[in-house]
DNA sequence: TAGCAAATTAACCGGCTCGTACAAAGTCGT
DNA sequence: ACGACTTTGTACGAGCCGGTTAATTTGCTA
């Protein structure tokens, strides 16, 4: 039942954002009624709240399913950086979310004491591979894994956050096809001469 | 008048969101009052539609400032990307504005007729530098304008959006200090060996 | 200065939507 | 069987907020 609530209401404000989001249309959309919302969540922004965590937990759980230790570092980075743009990509919701948390400052993030630690675990598989990378005498030392995970980041969340603004000003040349492809390529391509040193590229 | 009417709702659009912006507050913020603005812009959602045109047209305009065409194609490309980078970050409420925009499905931007136009020359320069790297041998074919548009806006972007949620989660070095000195010259570095043939990097 | 349109002001309205009150009944562990 | 927790339904209050009504002032033209 709570569960069902915040399905519901993670669809509804990530197509609306908070104040736009209704709590009668979510109460609708559920298989209960409105008092249950307040039963358990108390207001709409606490909702919200609940909602902001779980977007956060359940696009976390998927990335760490990701396996990376066998691989060499290179490979590893590629597949790192493969994974994250397609995951973006399967998760336009989650992205809507931090866009709107964006929108309101990261107010609703700052009240969270789940989702710093939740987010902590997110740069410790860079962390391995550029260790293992700069072992090897492969990656540069001036490139660090938050700036690495900020480019891959960048490239993946844009990619999905701007689309519909982008595609209406410059076409659908990049989104159709295999545009999409092209893209990733090019971004793991980048990211991977970036870590290396110029002589390993 | 209009104008002043026009700063003052960007200004509270970019801060709160369509349906977050107070028309209450927007007018209070003004010289004039409410009813002035229904007079001048209808209802919000018009209101919004001017926002929106007049964001898009300020920051394109300051874009066309840029003068390239005296540079070699890799300075010049240079000079575009990190020109780009600063210049998103010197216009935070535009980046509000497009994200917003964004999350409405671009619902607006289609409305209105004078974008589409006013955004096809912001691509221009940069198809006149790879013209011109192309001729000199020195550009890859297989990468296009618009993709390396498309690289430069995601880190250009993304660098301003996703500020306050990156630098909640991971600390804020990316932006203090040098970090957004050694970001921009990551970000051009990659686009250039992008765009570049292997074998001229 | 008469006349008229544009610009401006202040008070007001009505509906939407968050949140609550109240009343009741089902569920589950112990 | 008992009590705490969970679920349901309805109805409604209250305030916020987008939008309007109507009257007044300004400014331009003749």
């Amino acid at each position: 039942m709570r569960k069902n609530i915040l399905s519901v209401a993670m669809a509804e404000f990530a197509a609306n954002g908070l104040s736009g989001a209704r709590i009668d249309e979510i109460a609708a959309k559920t298989n209960t009624s409105k008092r249950m919302i307040y039963y358990y969540f108390g207001d709409k922004e606490r909702l919200y709240e609940r909602v902001l965590e779980e977007a956060y937990r359940e696009v976390r759980a998927g990335e760490q399913e990701l396996e990376l230790d066998h691989l060499p570092p290179v490979e590893a980075l590629k597949l790192l950086a493969e994974f994250t743009f397609d995951h973006h990509s399967r998760h336009p919701d989650f992205i809507r979310i931090v866009m709107i948390e964006n929108i309101h400052h990261g107010a609703y993030l700052e009240r969270s004491e789940l989702i710093r630690p939740l987010n902590a675990g997110a740069i410790q598989k860079l962390e391995a591979i550029c260790r293992r990378g700069r072992e090897a005498g492969l990656f540069r030392k001036d490139v660090t894994p938050l700036q690495l995970h900020w480019h891959i980041s960048a490239m993946s969340f844009f990619n999905v956050s701007n689309r519909t603004t982008f595609s209406h000003i410059f076409g659908t040349d990049l989104f159709m096809g295999d545009g999409q492809e092209a893209l990733k390529r090019q971004m793991v391509e980048m990211v991977v001469g970036l870590a290396l040193k110029p002589e390993r590229r």
